[in-house]
DNA sequence: CAGCCAAGGCTTTTT
DNA sequence: GCCTTGGCTG
C-alpha cells in the first residue's frame, strides 16, 4: 500500500479506510474534508475497485477537476478518467443524453436557464390572457421550481388538494394551468430546465427498472459532497442509485447547509442515520485552516442555532490577531476602508492579492468595493453576479448555435429571429406561436411549411422567414461536418451579429464584439480540449451543455494574482488568508426578506458562520451607518450578528471623524487637483461625493441630448475644481435634493448651469471643467 | 416595424 | 441606481 495515508489524522484515515456499507462524514469547516473524499475514491481504487463504479457528486465542476486531478497524482491518469464526476446537474444531464430517449427526449435536448423559462412563463401568461400583475412570471418561475425539486409533477400538483387551495386562495387558481401549459412546451420544444435534469432522472429511474439496475451495477460506490445542501430530488436519486449496494458516502456539514432557497434540505443529512442501515458517522471536527480566534468567534456564533448535530470544531493552530471591526459612513468610505486595509496588509506583510477577499450578502454590494479598489489600483476578480454567459451579445450567439443543434428551441429561436433586426416583428412572430400551438408543432417546423399553412402573414414577411430557415438550415448541414469553432465562427458572421455591433462603434459595442471574439476562443479551446477525452467528440451539443451547466467558479482563472470579490454563498470550500465581510447590517445581512422565521434566521447565521471559517489568519467585518439602496441614501444599524460573537474575540476600530467628507475627498483621488484651501469651507454634506463611471447606451443617449442653459455664475459658492476628463459622468442624487449643480465651461469662456428637479435627466455628461456645488 | 422615451420594478442567495 | 418593459411616434 502507499504511504499517503500518512497524510491524514486518525479522524480523517477513518473514513478512508472504512469499506464497504453507507457511511457519513461530519466534517466542520476546515477539517480538511475535501482531502477525506479524494483520499477515499484513491483508496477505493488501490483496493481494486473498477473506477468505472466509482460515482463522485460535488457543489462545483471545479471542485470535480481538482478532486481529479489530485486523485490522479495518486491514484494514475488513465483509471482516474473513468471516473464519473461532477456536480449533480452534469451528471445526470450526460446521463438523460444517453437515456432520455425513453422518455422522449431528443439525444441534443436543450438546457434551458433560469431566463429562458421566465421568458417562457411570461409568454404562457400572455397568450392565456391573464393578469401580469397577478401572476408574476418570477414568483411563478420559482414556484415551479420549488415544486419540481420536491418532485410535485403537474399531475401531483392538482392531486394534492392543499396546494391547489394556496395557489388559489393567492388569488392565483391558474398556476397549475400555467405549469400544465410550462411542462408541455419545454417537452415539445426538447428542452429541460435546470431542475427537470433531476425530476426527469428520477423520472427516468422510476419507470425504467432495467435503467435503475444498469446504473445501480454501474454506480456500485457513490460519494456525494456537501450534502447538507442537497434537495428532495436530489436525495430521491441518491438513494434509489444507492439502494443495491449500499456504499454511499456523505460529507458535509450541517453548521454549513445555506441553500435552503433552492430547495436544499437540512433533514437529509439530519436524517441520514434514519435513512440507512448500519450507518457508520465519522466527525471531523480539528480545523486546519483558522486561528484559535477564528474558530472560537465562529462557534459562539453557531451555537445560537438550536437545530443542529453536536459537534466540537477546535484547533490547534496559533491564537491569531483578533477580529477586527470597522464602521464607516457610507458604503463608499467602507469600500476605501477595505481597499487601504488591503494595501495596507499588503505592503507591511508582503502579501499576495489572490490571499485577499471581499465577501458580501448580495451582489450589487460589489460596486462600492469595486470603484475603491480600482482607484488604489489593486487588481480584482468579481465571482459571480452578471457571469460571461450571461451577456446579451454571448447568449444572442448562443441562441444560434441552440437554434443548430435543436431547431425545435423556441426560447431561442424567438431570441434571434429578430436580431439582428430583419424586419420580423411581434405581430408575426405570435401568428406563428399560435399556428405552432394549433398544429402542435414546433415553430420552426411551421416555418418550414409555411407555404402549405394560411397564416394570413404578408408574402414579404414570409420571404424573410423563409430565409431565416434556409439560413439556420445551412448551418446545420455544416454543423455535420465542420467542428464547433468553425461553425460558430461562421455564424457569428453570416447573421450579421458581430457587423451588428461594429457598427455601433461605441466602447460598449465594441466590448461586445470582444466578448463574441472570447467566447469564439472559449469554443475553440474546449473543442480541442474534448478531443482528448476519451468519450467526449467536442461537439457543439458538449459545448452548450457545458456552457448552460458552467458557474463562474468553474472558470479557470489562470494563476492571476486577484483580490477575489464574492457572494457568501459562493465563497463556500474556499478559504483565503485574509477575509473581509462587508455589509454587516440589518437588513442586509441578515437579510431583511430573512427574518421572518426561526429556520430563516437560523440560515443566515449558518451563512454568516460559513463566512468567517472562509479566513485563515486575519477576518474583518464592517458596517456603515448610511448606505444607498435603491439609489436612496438609507440608515443602517449594526447586525445583531455582531452582537453575537463574544466580544473578547473582537477589536473594534473606532473611526476617527474629522470632517469625513474632506477626507473622502482626498482619498476617493476623484477630483484630482483639488484646491484645498476652498476645500475647507466646504459645507459638510450627508453623503458621499459624486461617483464617475461609465455611462451606458440609454445614458449616452440621454445626454447627447442635453443642452446645458447658459447663466451667470453664482457668487460664494465653493469651487471643487475637480479637472474632471470629458466624458466623465457625474450622479447628482448624491448631491442631495434641492442643489444645484454648476458647470463652468472649458473651451469657451461660457457657464453652464443645470437646476435639478424630480423627474429631470438625472444624470449628465461633464464636457467642462468646473463643477460647482451649492445650495438652492 | 423600429426607435425612442418614461415609468416601474427591483435585490437575497444559484445549479 | 440600474434595467426592463410597454407605449408612442414616424
Amino acid at each position: 500500500m502507499s504511504t499517503f495515508l500518512d497524510d491524514l489524522n486518525e479522524a480523517q484515515r477513518a473514513p478512508v479506510l472504512h469499506k464497504e456499507g453507507p457511511l457519513m462524514v461530519i466534517a466542520g469547516a476546515g477539517s480538511g474534508k475535501t482531502r477525506v473524499l479524494t483520499y477515499r475514491i484513491a483508496h477505493l481504487m488501490e483496493q481494486g475497485v473498477d473506477s468505472f463504479n466509482i460515482l463522485a457528486l460535488t457543489f462545483t465542476n471545479k471542485a470535480a477537476r481538482e478532486m481529479k486531478k489530485r486523485i490522479a497524482a495518486i491514484a494514475g491518469n488513465s483509471e482516474t478518467k473513468n471516473l464519473w464526476m461532477g456536480t449533480f446537474h452534469s451528471v445526470f444531464a450526460r446521463l438523460l443524453r444517453y437515456e432520455g430517449d425513453k422518455m422522449g427526449y431528443p439525444s441534443n435536448f436543450t438546457i434551458y436557464d433560469t431566463q429562458d423559462s421566465q421568458r417562457l412563463i411570461a409568454s404562457l401568461i400572455k397568450e392565456m390572457g391573464l393578469d401580469k400583475d397577478i401572476y408574476k412570471y418570477k414568483q411563478i418561475q420559482n414556484r415551479i421550481s420549488s415544486y419540481k425539486n420536491s418532485l410535485i409533477t403537474v399531475k401531483a400538483y392538482f392531486q394534492n388538494p392543499e396546494l391547489v387551495e394556496a395557489d388559489a386562495m393567492a388569488k392565483r387558481p391558474r398556476l397549475g394551468e400555467i405549469y400544465q401549459n410550462y411542462v408541455d412546451r419545454c417537452f415539445k420544444a426538447g428542452a429541460m430546465d435546470f431542475d427537470d435534469l433531476l425530476l426527469k432522472t428520477n423520472e427516468l429511474l422510476t419507470r425504467f427498472p432495467e435503467v435503475l439496475m444498469k446504473y445501480q451495477e454501474r454506480f456500485k460506490y457513490i460519494l456525494v459532497d456537501e450534502y447538507q445542501d442537497t434537495n428532495h430530488s436530489q436525495y430521491l436519486i441518491v438513494k434509489a442509485l444507492s439502494d443495491r449496494y449500499q456504499n454511499i458516502c456523505v460529507v458535509g456539514d450541517d453548521a454549513q447547509s445555506i441553500y435552503s432557497f433552492r430547495g436544499a434540505n437540512i433533514s437529509n443529512i439530519l436524517n441520514f442515520q434514519r435513512d440507512y442501515d448500519d450507518v457508520a458517522v465519522y466527525r471531523l471536527e480539528q480545523n486546519y485552516r483558522s486561528t484559535k480566534n477564528i474558530v472560537n468567534a465562529a462557534n459562539s456564533i453557531i451555537e445560537k442555532n438550536k437545530n443542529q448535530l453536536e459537534k466540537v470544531v477546535w484547533t490547534s493552530n496559533e491564537e491569531g490577531p483578533k477580529i477586527k471591526v470597522h464602521r464607516s459612513v457610507t458604503d463608499a468610505e467602507e469600500g476605501r476602508y477595505v481597499a487601504s486595509s488591503i494595501f495596507e496588509n499588503k505592503m507591511q506583510q508582503q502579501l499576495q492579492n489572490g490571499e485577499f477577499a471581499v465577501l458580501y450578502r448580495t451582489n450589487s454590494q460589489s460596486r462600492a468595493i469595486e470603484d475603491a479598489l480600482r482607484k488604489r489600483d489593486i487588481p480584482y476578480r468579481i465571482y459571480g453576479g452578471l457571469s460571461f454567459y450571461q451577456r446579451k451579445e454571448i447568449k444572442d450567439v448562443l441562441a444560434y448555435l441552440r437554434l443548430v443543434v435543436n431547431p425545435k428551441d423556441e426560447e431561442a429561436l424567438k431570441r434571434v429571429i429578430n436580431f439582428p433586426t430583419r424586419g420580423i416583428g411581434q405581430t408575426t412572430i405570435d401568428k406563428l406561436v399560435v399556428a405552432a400551438n394549433h398544429f402542435g408543432r414546433s415553430i420552426f417546423e411551421v416555418m418550414e411549411n409555411l407555404d402549405k399553412l394560411q397564416l394570413k402573414i404578408n408574402s414579404g414577411t414570409q420571404r424573410k422567414l423563409e430565409d431565416f430557415v434556409t439560413m439556420i438550415k445551412s448551418f446545420q448541414i455544416m454543423n455535420e461536418g465542420a467542428d464547433a469553432f468553425a461553425l460558430a465562427e461562421h455564424v457569428a458572421k453570416k447573421t450579421g451579429l458581430l457587423l451588428e455591433f461594429k457598427k455601433d462603434g461605441t466602447p460598449e459595442g465594441i466590448a461586445r464584439m470582444e466578448n463574441i471574439e472570447e467566447l469564439l476562443n472559449g469554443i475553440k479551446d474546449f473543442v480541442e480540449g474534448q478531443k482528448e477525452l476519451a468519450d467526449a467528440t467536442g461537439s457543439l451539443t458538449e459545448f452548450l451543455e457545458d456552457v448552460a451547466l458552467a458557474t463562474d467558479m468553474d472558470k479557470d482563472t489562470g494563476d492571476d494574482d486577484r483580490v477575489a470579490l464574492m457572494t457568501i454563498h459562493l465563497a463556500k470550500g474556499l478559504e483565503f488568508p485574509y477575509v473581509y465581510i462587508v455589509g454587516m447590517e440589518e437588513d442586509l445581512f441578515p437579510s431583511a426578506m430573512s427574518m421572518n422565521t426561526r429556520s430563516e434566521l437560523e440560515e443566515e447565521r449558518r451563512l454568516f458562520y460559513v463566512a468567517l471559517t472562509r479566513a485563515e489568519k486575519q477576518a474583518y467585518l464592517t458596517y456603515t451607518q448610511n448606505r444607498y439602496r435603491w439609489g436612496k441614501l438609507i440608515d443602517a444599524e449594526p447586525s445583531r450578528f455582531l452582537e453575537e460573537i463574544d466580544e473578547k474575540y473582537l477589536e473594534n476600530l473606532i473611526p476617527v471623524n474629522d470632517g469625513y467628507r474632506y477626507k473622502s475627498l482626498i482619498d476617493a483621488d476623484i477630483f484630482g487637483e483639488v484646491d484645498k484651501s476652498k476645500l475647507r469651507q466646504m459645507k459638510p454634506v450627508k453623503g458621499t461625493p459624486p461617483s464617475f463611471h461609465r455611462p451606458n447606451e440609454n445614458q449616452l443617449r440621454k445626454l447627447r441630448k442635453l443642452k446645458p442653459q447658459i447663466s451667470s455664475p453664482a457668487e460664494n459658492t465653493n469651487v471643487i475644481n475637480p479637472n474632471l476628463a470629458e466624458g466623465s459622468l457625474v450622479n447628482h442624487t448624491r448631491f442631495g435634493r434641492g442643489k444645484v449643480l454648476k458647470i463652468e465651461g472649458t473651451g469657451n469662456d461660457k457657464k453652464a448651469e443645470i437646476q435639478f428637479e424630480k423627474g429631470d435627466v438625472k444624470k449628465l455628461l461633464l464636457r467642462f471643467a468646473k463643477l460647482e456645488l451649492l445650495d438652492a
